[in-house]
DNA sequence: TATTGTTATACTCTATAACTATA
DNA sequence: TATAGTTATAGAGTATAACAATA
């Protein structure tokens, strides 16, 4: 055994999510962007455009926080703000094709130790990460 | 060889390991601790004691930040420093009992959570979790 | 009057540089 | 001279409150 306080399943497996939740994130340093910034860029990449609002809500964050993060955004050249044309209120948010480029190369960086890691595992341990992976999502949304 | 940029394996295990790490600190014992903070009172109860450097190493953060981390600590009563004797540069910083418990409580707290979820799985999911923690450990001491 | 976006301001956490006390 | 800890100061990123434009 080992000696964990609580030496049962619950411990054993979320210690280990916790382990390798951390590993990964200290495989991504290679950009200057802030862990924000970067969220935004990937919520724009699938859902095409969103306003500041919507950005805000999916963040989890206060909409003048966001608004801060879209203007460095903005002024990088990442995003672009238009005006919707139906509510003159609301501003419609979208990449720019070299935004769209910055989040495709970041995925491809993080993604890449990991990748390794998933190489060099027997078909079988894959196949238990990949069932697991679902398990956990569903696990994480409760 | 791996040109599709989001829908991979590495990326969908990557974020759903990363999803339900977060969920899982969110569940802790004092609401109002901040992520570095109850990481400090975490390694204390590993290595029983360590230096600030140390500390600073482990959490990849600079000596002046750990020091406030610490400093906020030690108002609070979670740890205690004390003078190496050997070498009077070094502080040695040890838990108290107040900031061992708080430690016991935040995983006991963590693995309530998870324990409710696991129990709500098939026996087959469980073995699956159980199964990709071990992979999962293995890989992240990689 | 309510909603969307924005500005003003303050607080937390982080870092680098400089200082102190030991070695 | 080098090292461990600390203090001073500044830069991100966050929040709440208040304001402008539009519905």
């Amino acid at each position: 055994m080992n000696d964990a306080p609580f030496p049962r399943d619950a411990s054993e497996i979320r210690m280990a999510v916790q382990r390798l939740a951390r590993r990964l994130r200290s495989e991504r340093a290679v950009e200057t962007m802030s862990d924000g910034q970067l969220a935004v860029l990937a919520w724009l990449a699938r859902d095409t455009s969103l306003t500041l609002s919507e950005l805000a809500d999916r963040e989890r964050v206060s909409a003048p926080s966001m608004n801060r993060t879209v203007n460095c955004l903005e002024d990088a050249g990442y995003l672009v703000r238009t005006p919707d044309s139906d509510d003159r209120r609301r501003v419609n948010i979208t990449l720019t094709d070299t935004g769209a480029e910055i989040i495709r190369e970041t995925a491809r960086r993080r993604d890449a130790w990991f990748d390794d890691i998933l190489d060099a595992l027997s078909d079988e341990d894959r196949e238990t990460l990949r069932a697991a992976a679902t398990i956990m999502r569903r696990a994480a949304d409760q």
